[in-house]
DNA sequence: ACGATACTCGTGGTCTGACAATCAGTCAAG
DNA sequence: CTTGACTGATTGTCAGACCACGAGTATCGT
């Protein structure tokens, strides 16, 4: 008695299954072309439509990528966030995960991340946040470029820290908040004097990250994030 | 000047597009039967292959799925975090994040978490915790019994913070360093002593939470997961 | 009247063969 | 040396067909 239950799964996931594990394990590098979908098809002993379906499932994923034009070969495609940002954003459209538990993790995460910035100082990624502060600086920036440059100062921060998932946690979750938070700053009424109190705090928090103070710049980090919210997106729904 | 880019892109791309959108804006509840793939065809304009490529697009985001069996409806999914797992895993393999950050970035939410959890003590979530802990507490229990229970209990953790967010880059974590920490358990000269070490370490954690001490119970996750992974992961690789 | 059996119909899964649009070469003409 | 046309290969798309399967529905024996 060793039966077991037979498992029947449509061909192309099969065909998928198997290229995604060779893609993975590193059989396939990126930016290699893939086989022909002939050639596929006739090495998996399936039609063309169906090596197309699993070709489609995979470019999903990020795993593959098409150029769109005919003529033009499916290419292993290069390491990507992406998707983890789309499935981030999924969850939160589809009301899985509110907004305020997204600002909270997005909290718990910079702020850890600057105190380790205070520590290392990478000067590459601080410079990126000089370059964000400057546009921020600038009177007469609009809201929109206002919060590009705002995203891309506490990005460069979190960069800072040195550690890969953090950034790109705090890539995908940036992107969740993104709609909320625009919506918020175009409403605000006296838009210049909110943004140029922001701007100051930044200055503070780069400043402590500079002098090597991680802990203060994460504490004023946390009040910078924590009021912002409170005063004009969690009342604004 | 100003010529923008020609924006070609196939036609599953579009049809994928509009339905996701549709999906996401509410306009299919999960649960509901998609039109069917003929309707579907003739509603776009476009032939069955187009659409099931479309489909197979929107399978692999966790957005429709299909019972595997000819004959079955496809169906709206219930939003579910598989693929923010999935994306996680195959970034790691990708080696576009190394294991020490997600360390890293693990035990930055979770110390977080326990903190909240210590405020909020959220009796069903810790009760989960406890139940895990039984399993852990038997004598004979067996490597790959007593990881899953590891990770029972500290997902159980993060979930009585009571932050989804928290709680699903947790579980997209733990999966990506699922296979490393199971490596590493099974190479153990001496399994039964540690075992026991690691399950005395979380009796006192969970007893500092219970008791309302979140920053105590941080405190010594952030020692327990450091020294864990010092000693037995990361030089043994 | 009622439970079991057989049948029909619609669905997704798969295949085939075809054609169009496009790209990467090659190669001759200016 | 550049330009343009030609060739072959590749992806994008289509129409039409068939199969396996599940859910009703009708039929039949009791």
């Amino acid at each position: 008695m060793a039966f077991t239950q037979i498992e029947r799964s449509p061909l192309y996931r099969q065909v998928a299954e198997q290229i995604r594990e060779v893609i993975l394990s590193g059989g396939l590098a990126p930016g290699h072309n893939l086989p022909t979908e002939r050639e596929l098809s006739e090495t998996f002993g399936v039609s063309r439509a169906s090596i197309r379906e699993a070709l489609r499932h995979l470019e999903a994923q990020g795993l593959v990528l098409t150029n769109g034009n005919s003529g033009a070969r499916t290419v292993v495609s290069e390491a990507s966030t992406a998707h983890l940002m789309d499935a981030m954003v999924q969850l939160v459209r589809l009301q899985h995960v509110t907004i305020e538990d997204l600002v909270d993790l997005r909290t718990v995460i910079e702020t850890a991340a600057v105190r380790r910035a205070g520590e290392r100082r990478d000067p590459g990624a601080l410079q990126e946040a000089h370059l964000a502060m400057a546009v921020m600086r600038d009177e007469g920036v609009g809201v929109e470029e206002f919060y590009a440059a705002d995203v891309r100062f506490h990005i460069a921060l979190v960069r800072a820290s040195g550690s890969e998932a953090m950034y790109l946690v705090m890539l995908a979750v940036r992107e969740a908040i993104a709609r909320h938070l625009l919506i918020a700053l175009r409403s605000l009424p006296d838009a210049s004097t909110v943004l140029a109190e922001l701007t100051r705090q930044h200055d503070a928090i780069l400043a402590a990250v500079e002098a090597g103070e991680g802990a203060a710049a994460a504490e004023m980090l946390r009040d910078h994030i924590l009021n912002f919210y409170r005063r004009f997106v969690f009342d604004a729904p």
